[in-house]
Formats: C-alpha cells, structure tokens, sequence
DNA sequence: TTGAAAGCGTTACCAC
DNA sequence: GTGGTAACGCTTTCAA
C-alpha cells in the first residue's frame, strides 16, 4: 500500500496542508522545507490514491464536451456508444459528457457547434473535425485560454491539442493491400471508390494501399477511381457504369462509406462471386455484406474504443493536476470476416 | 449527480447507518423503515459511489491469486502482463495480485498451487488450469468456502466459477477456415500440426475449422495430422518428414504453439513461398516468422486483456458486494498478418 | 508561511 | 433496532 499525504506529514513534522502545497508546487512553502517534503515524498514512494481524489473533487465535477461530424453516417454512432460507456463509468466520479453533433462538414458550423459546447460550461474538448487553418487557430485559441483538446478519429495537425485518439490510415492502406497480395491474383483489375478525394484519412489510406501493393510486387491495372462522397444513392450509379465498361474488374476497394451502394450495383449484376470487395468499419450494413459474402473483408478502428479513451484521458489528465499529458492512442487496424464479425 | 446516503438518510428521516443496513440487506432494521428506505432509494436513483466504497474499503485490501500453468509457454507472459497491468490499475483501490506459475500439467501439481495461494491469504482466483474432476470439485469446495473463482483462457465446465474470460476456440478454428476459403485455393492438400489431441481449445479450433471448410465447400485433402506437444524442437522431425513425403502439401494450419519449429522445417526446404500457413497466437517468435512471410496468418485471442479483464471482473464483483455476477468475457478473434501486426 | 479543520460518500463500530 | 461518530486520502478554506 502506497505511502499517504498524511504519513509524509507526519515523517516530515510539517501539516498535511503543507504538503499538499509542496505536491501541488503551489507558493507559500519556505525552500528548505519544500526540498525536504519532496525528499520525503520521493522516498516513500507516494502516488496520490485516486479513491480520495475523486472523493474531493466532487465539489468541481468534470463536464466533457464531445464533438462529432456526419450526422447521418452511421460510423459514428459508435464513437458516440464509446462517450456514452464512459460517461457510464465515470458517472460517480463526476464525469459529464455534453454531446454536440452537426449534419456535414462546413468550418463554420463546427465552429460554431464547439463554441457552444465552451458557452455551455464545458471545461474539456474531445473533437472530430476537419482540419483547416480556420479551425486550428480558433482551437489554438480555446487551448491556450484554458481548455484542453484531445482529437478523435481525426487528427488536427500543428495545434497544441493533447493527444489524438483514432486510427492509422496509412497502416489502414496497408493492410488492405496485404490482404489483397494474399489472394493470388494472377492479374488484379482494380476499382478504387474513395470517400472524398479532399478527406486526408481518406488519401492516406489510399497511399498506404499503392506503397504497399508496390512494394509486394502486386501486378495490378488500375481501371478506375471515383469519390462516394460517403452517399449510397449517388455512388450507385458511378460503379454501375464502371463495372459495365469493364467487365474484367476482379477487385473493388472501397475507402470510405457508401459500401452499400457499391455493393448493389455488384449484385445486381450478379458479379459477386469474382470480385474481391474491401472496404473499411463495420457500419450494421457493412456487416450484413460481409455476412451475406459480397464484401470479403472489412477492415475496422475500434470507433467504440476511441470514444471511450479519449473520455478516459481526459478524465485521467485532470485527475493528475493537469500535469501528466497523455500520449497518443492509435487505436488497432481490425480485419474482419464473416466468421469473426458480430 | 446521482444521490447519496446521506441524502436517503434526511429523506427517510433515519441515520445515515441505517440506511446503510437497509442497502446491504443487514438485519437489525424495522420491516417497515427498510421498506421505506427502499422506496425512497429507489425514487431517487440511488448508485453507490465507487470512490466512497474504495475508500472505505482501503481498511480490508483485496487479494487476488492468480494461477497459470506451462511455465516456459511465451503466451501466457501475456495474460500475465494483464494480470500486471490491471494489478498496477487498482493499486491504489487496494487491491494486490499473487501469482503463481508452475511447468506443465499436472493435476496435483496445479492444485497444491492453487492450495497455496489460498494459504497466503488470497480472497479470490483468476485460474487458468485443467479440466478434470479432481480440480473442478477442488475448486468447487474453494467456491463453497467463500472464495470465487473466475476462469481465464480455459473455463472449467461444470464449476460454479464465477465467469469465463477467454476466446472462443471454435470460433478461432472457424476464422482460420474462413481465410483459407478466400485464398482461391484449386484444391487444398493440408497439414495440421495441433498441440496436443487431449487438449479441448485445440479440438474445437480443429473442430471449428474442418466445420467452416465442409459449409465453404473448400476442395481439401487432409494430408496428415500429428502432434507438436507445444514444443519447437520435438515438432521439427515429424513436420519434416510430413513435407518430404507429401511434395504437394500447400498448407499448414498450425493449431497451438510449435510454431517454430514448424517453420523450421519449411524454410529449411524452400517451401514458404508455396504453403499457406495459418498459426495461432502472437508470441514474438510468431510475430517474426509473420513479418518474414513465413507465417500468412496469425490468429490472436487478445491474451493481454484476458488478464487484465479478469482481475478486473473480480474486483468490480467485490465492489458489488458480491452481489453482482460478472458476465462471461469472450475475448476478441483477432486476424494478423504482416501488415498489422506490431 | 504554516496549521487546523471541514467535507467528499462509504463503511464499521460503539453506544443507546 | 437505531443513531452517532470516526475513519479512509485528498482538497480547500480559514485562521494564525
């Protein structure tokens, strides 16, 4: 059992008082009894118990305000699910989650989203979104007045947020490509459907698919490339034509949402069972193409864990005084089947 | 903010003790005062508050013993940093791990271990172990004598355990298939190299696997099947032998460890480039033959957090007052290959 | 600059 | 049967 404040007061003939102020490196403490606080401190090995902290801290509960896009895509949901479990688990330790969500990704409506989440007391940001100069600065902003950041799913480069919370698109890539290379294909024709030719996570992955189908020495022909703009209804038609001018595709690599509508223009035209499909999360739909054998993998980011730790970072970096500055937390690169998807 | 004792107390116009009394099904409370304390708990949406009860509980620490048999086995390192992991988590909620490892499989041997971390005063057991009538009546008095056990990677069936935390093992046979089925195999000639044919896991990964195989209507031929006793060294011969009489085997599904010694005799003869093979598990020698592209896929069943789940079940069922009984926890079936394996 | 005390929610124990 | 009180470890506030 590790050493209290008390036993370090008492070892150190000084107040409990003092020693909180030594710990906490708050002023009013004379040098010489400071350096032998710590001396103390540091022998016995203290670690702060987390139990009486909570305890105390009741008094100036913790408000979280999480942000997130794309209402309407189905991916965050779980992300949503992840906030809420920690909400769940934090709850008697005083932890509140405030939720804000927007329908698609114009900087101003984030901004404006956010900075509803400050006016509404929120002492904490997790957010999603989309990373402009615009935004950065205006989160540099809310940062340096006070409130941390940590970036979920979406990292947002150069600002001075503590920790991003989501996956790796480059690896993301990768792993579809290494995938696809185990196939043995003796000639890859290829679809690619990204998401959005100007999403960053999007592009990454695509990078991280070409780096790696070269490096394998996959013989490949790309036929074509197209954006979803993460829409069903929209990308049915693209693939529809894509797949009748090109008869010899054997491979469609989707990158983002709307796997749905690509899936209906391949069975529609009955070409299920020669096409290799992969795609990415494990969106309900998703998951019933993989099932019913139209999508052979999905590769998933564990979106339920990133909601949840980034809560719990953040509630853990407030817990330590705001001293200790969580690092990064990528979460796994999943590869799902239809034997070990839900 | 979820109400409190206190608040109960005033509500109900008792004290704070007997409230307390009421909530723990104590006796010693007027019928009709408990049934108003209940009542009125219930209206307010009475939830304990964790850090109060921890803090409380600091006056009787918890002691948990945690069994692991096959000392020398890389893969149970693992569980053990989970066990580690979660112990250094709750460190400061009083709660400390035990731990005793012993070699091999021995019946009495595991018992007496088991004994022992009882006789150091442990309050309760994560054990992995065997599953015979001599230890599941063992464990069963142990349960009946006020110690709870939860089982972690192989459950005992039959006990009165607490939980399962563990993988799904036929599931984890059925996954394996599941790959082979989309490699576009012209026709499988197979090796299955198993653990050990008295060990349940491996027989419901075999089970699981030749199930998927037959409803995929993969065209396989089962080459030959033996034993590698978990061993890297004993494994090599009969492995080689396999290879040299059977020029046309193209895969190898390695069912337990032995990995190794496996892949010893495929390198050795030039053949990794022409036999899928599917193992299980990520110790690191694995984890290198899966980078060299010896191993295509390895399929992991999250060990780490198998060990930090269990510890944490326990100790949450303490904090309920034992009231609440933990869920099995079935641990993820993970696929890795080269590119997502860290 | 320091000490003392109250309070966070729970449990345990002693007194009535 | 019931109430009161101390204690767990920490923070905060007030007094000296």
């Amino acid at each position: 059992m590790p050493a209290t404040i008390k036993q370090i007061a008492a070892a150190a003939g000084v107040s409990r008082g003092t020693v909180d102020r030594v710990l906490h490196n708050r002023s009013g403490v004379k040098p010489e009894i400071a350096a032998h606080v710590r001396q103390i401190a540091n022998d016995l090995g203290y670690e702060p118990n987390r139990a009486g902290k909570i305890l105390a801290a009741r008094k100036q509960p913790l408000k979280i305000g999480c942000f997130l896009p794309g209402i309407g895509n189905a991916f965050y949901e779980d992300v949503v699910t992840g906030f809420r479990q920690a909400e769940a688990e934090y709850a008697d330790f005083g932890v509140t989650v405030e939720l804000s969500r927007v329908e698609g990704y114009d900087v101003q409506t984030h901004i404006r989203a956010i900075q509803g989440l400050v006016d509404a007391g929120c002492q904490a940001l997790c957010v999603s979104t989309v990373d402009t100069h615009e935004i950065r600065s205006f989160l540099n902003r809310l940062i340096e007045s006070g409130i941390p950041v940590i970036t979920v799913n979406t990292d947002l480069t150069g600002t001075k947020r503590l920790c991003y919370v989501g996956s790796d698109y480059l690896r993301g890539g990768s792993v579809a490509a290494g995938l696809l290379s185990m196939m043995n294909p003796s000639r890859l024709n290829l679809l690619i459907v990204t998401g959005s030719l100007k999403i960053k996570g999007h592009n990454e992955r695509i990078r991280g698919f070409s780096r790696t189908l070269r490096e394998k020495k996959v013989p490949y022909r790309l036929v074509d490339v197209f954006e979803s703009l993460d829409n069903d209804e929209y990308v049915y038609q693209p693939t529809m034509q894509a797949l009748c001018a090109h008869p010899d595709i054997n491979c469609i690599y989707i990158v983002a949402a709307g796997g749905a509508g690509v899936c209906r223009a391949v069975t529609e035209l009955g070409r299920q069972d020669r096409i290799y499909v992969l795609s990415y999360d494990e969106i309900e739909t998703t998951r019933q193409l993989v099932r019913d054998g139209v999508i052979n993998f999905t590769i998933g980011q564990e979106p339920v864990e990133q909601g949840r730790c980034s809560i719990q970072l953040m509630f853990d970096y407030y817990m330590s005084g705001k001293q200790v500055v969580p690092q990064d937390h990528i979460t796994g690169t999943v590869i799902k089947i239809k034997e070990n998807i839900d």
